[in-house]
DNA sequence: CGCCGCATTGAGAGGTTTCAACAGACGTGG
DNA sequence: CCACGTCTGTTGAAACCTCTCAATGCGGCG
């Protein structure tokens, strides 16, 4: 029903998508050790450890087909995921029935986190492109932060980090249009750099209507956006291929001294 | 320097400001036993526990003056307070210097969270009236978590509430003017009642200005928007007093069925 | 009394949204 | 293989909303 061709992008290098299909949860070869992506996860710290006695933290892997959502409705959650591969965007739904997009999440990136503490939420994780998750279970997780003190503040760091990501992204709402544009290439720019990918040339996973919703505008202004910048020789967008041609003009355009805007996580 | 006259508003019912007047951290007496605030305080369920081990969370108190800070501008976080008294704003400075109110938080709330894993930030909780907070030390925290497991749900529940509330705010961003004031009338209604006081009539201690940025519009729209309401007769606000007649109005504007908005915690 | 911070109010300018038509890519099915 | 529908993205013009700038009012406090 859906398009299944889309490029597992984001697959961490040196690891073969179709000579390892599934392996939905079942087997115990979760090991971060062997993971591409170890150095750039952000449970990394939790899961690398000398005693091998938490490896499994990670309980399972799961794929996730595009368009599809990580979790259920209103499920109260008992686990998290690690994104692996693809990404993911977390968006709920308003009264007259639309989707908001609250946040992109990329491999490396836990999802799951405001699910914790909610009854009857109705936030959605939905994949962007097809994806794959490790499973991690809450209980697990808390037994973890019981017997090994030093990664409590750890883990608490992360939802900490989630934290700060949401009110940067509130904090970008009060500015023009045009910052946030920029903002928001910068950001994702800086999410590909930190994967070991280029941040000034990249594809984006998510459709203008989801930009024009994270960025609190619409579809037509986002294309209107991607004209103005294109005029202005500072990035080269075709369809969903960005360059990133003058950084300097869009962070001044953003304002991110780095100082002064909260850092974008 | 500050006027001081603000009454505190918000002190626990039956304790007295005037009585008990500092005790900044020293004694032991910061027994949330016999605080008023006990079946409302988000640390609640974490300080009540039979043995009296952890009455100690609580390591002092501390009287915040009007119009200042909290914690200082890039302090690495050792601790966490708890609002006893009084409300604060979050705000966070941008690239023009200028102030972004990213939150309010009033008796019970936790304010610090988003400063566990930030280095260099430039968040400030600001009191909005003089102000009185419970400090709780984070190493005490992951102590307690440590030895109680089951405390350490209670915790991840409160960052996580933190982070839909986040969310929440973000979400808003997106309405039309009219539906995010709407939105913030109930919300510190909801407060209000929350805290035992009335949610049809109460007092606001934020400015006109402080609105206006937390929903991202100006001191003047704000005032356009209260003559709007009161023309309706929605709401009877004057000056800070504010009086919602209409909820249900309020509750279609802002669309909050409680079940398709994010949860305004 | 006068200053200062906060709030109200007005009118014009400007930026965004809306509505709508159109174009291109893609997958399906004939 | 081509036609078609759908999804996505582009573009235009008009309407609307909100901001800006500025003048004015109000109240507390020195």
């Amino acid at each position: 029903m859906k398009s299944s061709d889309q490029i597992d992008k984001f697959r961490p290098a040196g690891t073969d998508a179709t000579q390892n299909p599934t392996t939905v949860s079942g087997g115990h070869n979760f090991s971060c050790e062997g993971c591409a992506l170890k150095n750039k996860c952000s449970i990394r710290n939790i899961t690398s450890n000398k005693t091998q006695q938490f490896e499994n933290l990670i309980t399972g892997r799961r794929r996730i087909v595009r368009n599809s959502s990580a979790f259920r409705k209103n499920e109260r959650l008992d686990k998290l995921y690690v994104v692996r591969s693809g990404q993911f965007k977390l968006s709920a739904e308003d009264c007259a029935g639309s989707q908001r997009v609250l946040g992109f999440y990329l491999p490396g990136d836990v999802i799951g986190l405001n699910a914790i503490a909610v009854d009857g939420h109705n936030y959605q994780f939905i994949a962007l492109e097809n994806s794959e998750v490790c499973e991690m279970s809450l209980a697990n997780i808390t037994n973890l932060m019981g017997q090994e003190p030093e990664k409590q503040m750890l883990f608490l760091r992360i939802m900490s980090e989630s934290l700060n990501s949401a009110f940067t992204h509130s904090f970008l709402a009060a500015m023009p249009l045009e910052q946030r544009f920029a903002a928001f290439l910068l950001w994702i720019g800086g999410k590909h750099a930190r994967l070991g990918y280029s941040d000034q040339s990249f594809r984006l996973a998510m459709s203008r209507s989801d930009i024009g919703s994270y960025i609190h505008t619409t579809l037509a202004s986002v294309s209107r956006l991607v004209n103005k910048f294109n005029a202005k020789g500072v990035v080269a967008i075709q369809g969903r291929m960005v360059e990133l041609r003058d950084r300097n003009y869009l962070v001044g355009l953003a304002c991110r001294d780095e100082e002064f805007l909260p850092r974008v996580v």
